[in-house]
DNA sequence: GCCGTTTTCGGCCCGACTGTTTTCAGTCG
């Protein structure tokens, strides 16, 4: 039996609801959602954990109780306790949570009440009018859900912080235009950390004139739908059916309101506890004295943190959990940023599957301001994209060599080779051993079972001339995940090798993900962010590697393309196993 | 159910909004 980190926090999720549904005690059911808010976030599998036989109590969040669940999931693939609570509630009270405005009080009453067990079948009911005429509702209460079940249904669940970024910025940019009394403004909540998705985008401001600004976002061309027009918070459905809230707040209190908006809900409640210790209490205007009842306004998020005595808690990592304690104890990370990459070192031209030619790529790389960047096309691999033959490669190779001068930016040459289903590579020794850098990574045979694919992916780490595993996990953010691969395993390899692990930024990989990029932090694999891109544009997604970079606490040391040009061509000048010493210790 | 520079017991984040209420429960972020 097997269970993900993933399904054992959604059984914290449902047992914490379902307690609440009982009317069990608030502070119980919040320890189940913290317990379900931490495995979701941990950078190690759970299972592996348990038959290791490690103390799961040292995990934050995690005692006895709790712990002992995970050991009963893991090894039986069921919670007995889960079992028998949800056995005691009507069918359909866990469905109906998922509507909006639905809460474990009301998925009970109308559960019970409409013996409905479905959406479908709560629908009728209500257009019978059977859920107005329970007690304690109403028709408004049923007209609302009944509007929200619809809603739901055309809505997509959450949208890619590839797709939402950009569209955050194309709204913020287009407000200032048509506001020039249009102060500060941000993204707060999971946009602002940097989550690879989102479920809305929620934006903030501040303006003499909050009104207009008001009036602008729910007049511009894109809206669908106006939720909500009001001075303090306006909320509206965009075309591509993603919603956008939007809050003007006094600039007073600008700090507060951002710190409070940006989340995570896990980290403002340990914040607000190791606030109430001090004597202090938080709200969203600021800090207030909770003997004098004075309240401080907060201009500024630094601030904010500071008169706690905290520096300011990168946003990316505000996730509740270990960020406070070591923000107390001074000893926070300085997290990598994009000003820290010097290159890239993964970009493709149009002889391959790119759009765009060797000297476009090589001279927007150059106005980017990067000191190299490596072109990395692909291999012939056993897919339908052309690849380069050996021949070809080596040909570009030759065309490279005048190509960096032109340009004002050192170029290296390099290809992404593909490591073939046996876990050897895709062009000979001979011809990647006259490369700058070559990338390894996977596009065929992804059916393997996930122990054939770890195999795969360790012997080509073998390789002498791999300097680079690229998308290591071959995950696809909301559609494949890297179940069952050992992630343990290849990390090991790397470090044992001396291999890197990609980040790639594609907004669509973004591979390592944030929890794995953690685990390699903590165990030294060095790391390498790579915008894989195929024209022009793509160069930028750069940046969502670095976003999730940060969000694995990973620091400027850490990753191979921080280091200046000469520092980097010693270090692949230099065979595998002795690299480590000249990344190691650097940011 | 978790946790400890006041504690192994007694605490546990905070305010806004909504709808159904005669003073508040439920939901959300």
């Amino acid at each position: 039996m097997s269970s993900t980190n993933d399904q054992i926090a959604g059984l914290f999720d449902d047992m914490a609801t379902l307690l609440q549904m009982k009317g069990d005690s608030i502070f119980k059911v919040r320890a189940y959602q913290r317990a379900a808010r931490t495995v979701e976030q941990l950078p190690m599998s759970l299972e592996k954990a348990v038959r290791e036989g490690e103390d799961l109590k040292a995990i934050p969040g995690i005692g006895d109780a709790i712990s002992k669940k995970i050991q009963e999931m893991v090894t039986t693939g069921r919670v007995d306790t889960y079992e028998r609570l949800k056995s005691e509630l009507p069918r359909g009270s866990l469905t109906f949570m998922n509507i909006p405005g639905v809460g474990p009080k009301t998925a009970v009453l109308i559960a019970r009440e409409t013996g409905a067990g479905t959406v479908e079948e709560l629908e009728r009911a209500i257009l019978q009018g059977r859920l107005a005429d329970v007690p304690r509702m109403g028709e408004k209460t049923a007209q609302n859900i009944l509007r929200h079940v619809r809603r739901m249904r055309s809505k997509k669940s959450r949208v890619p912080i590839g797709d939402a970024l950009p569209m955050a910025e194309e709204v913020i940019s287009q407000l200032h235009q048509a506001c020039p009394g249009l102060d500060r403004v941000s993204p707060a909540g999971s946009l602002r950390r940097s989550k690879e998705t989102v479920g809305d985008i929620d934006i903030m401001g501040t303006s003499d004139d909050p009104d207009a600004v008001m009036d602008a976002l729910v007049g511009l061309p894109q809206v669908r739908e106006v939720l909500g027009h009001g001075s303090k918070k306006s909320s509206v459905v965009v075309q591509s059916g993603l919603q956008i809230d939007l809050r003007m707040v006094d600039a007073d209190s600008w700090g507060a309101m951002l710190q409070y908006f940006t989340g995570s809900q896990q980290h403002s409640i340990l914040l607000r506890d190791y606030a109430n210790q001090r004597g202090l209490s938080l709200n969203e205007y600021g800090i207030s004295d909770l003997e004098s009842g004075a309240l401080e306004k907060q201009a500024d998020e630094e601030g904010f943190y500071r008169r706690l005595g905290l520096p300011l808690i990168p946003p990316e990592i505000r996730e509740g959990m270990w960020e406070l304690d070591l923000a107390r104890e001074g000893r926070l990370p300085r997290l990598v940023e994009i000003g820290d990459l010097r290159g890239d070192l993964h970009v493709h031209s149009n002889w391959t599957d790119g759009a765009d030619s060797l000297e476009a790529m090589v001279q927007a790389a150059a106005a980017a301001g990067l000191e190299y960047v490596a072109i990395t096309d692909r291999s012939p691999g056993r897919g339908t994209s052309a690849g380069l033959s050996s021949k070809d490669l080596l040909d570009q190779v030759r065309t490279l060599a005048s190509l960096g001068e032109r340009c004002g930016i050192r170029v290296l040459t390099g290809c992404e080779v593909e490591i073939l289903p046996d876990g050897s590579l895709d062009h000979p020794e001979d011809v990647l051993q006259q490369l700058d850098i070559v990338v390894a990574s996977i596009h065929s045979a992804l059916g393997q079972s996930p122990a054939e694919m770890t195999r795969r992916i360790v012997k080509a780490m073998a390789d002498p001339t791999v300097d680079i595993v690229g998308h290591p996990t071959c995950r696809m953010v909301g559609s494949r995940e890297s179940e069952g691969l050992d992630v343990e395993a290849l990390f090991a390899a790397a470090a044992a090798t001396g291999t890197a692990m990609e980040i790639n930024g594609n907004p669509n990989r973004l591979d390592l993900k944030d929890s794995h990029i953690q685990r390699a932090v903590d165990l030294g694999v060095p790391l390498a962010i790579g915008s894989d891109a195929r024209c022009i544009a793509d160069l930028a997604h750069t940046r969502f590697g670095v976003a999730m970079a940060r969000r694995g606490w990973c620091e400027a040391g850490h990753v191979l393309n921080t280091l200046p040009a000469p520092d980097l061509l010693a270090y692949l000048g230099t065979p595998k196993p002795h690299r480590r010493s000249l990344l190691a210790g650097r940011g």
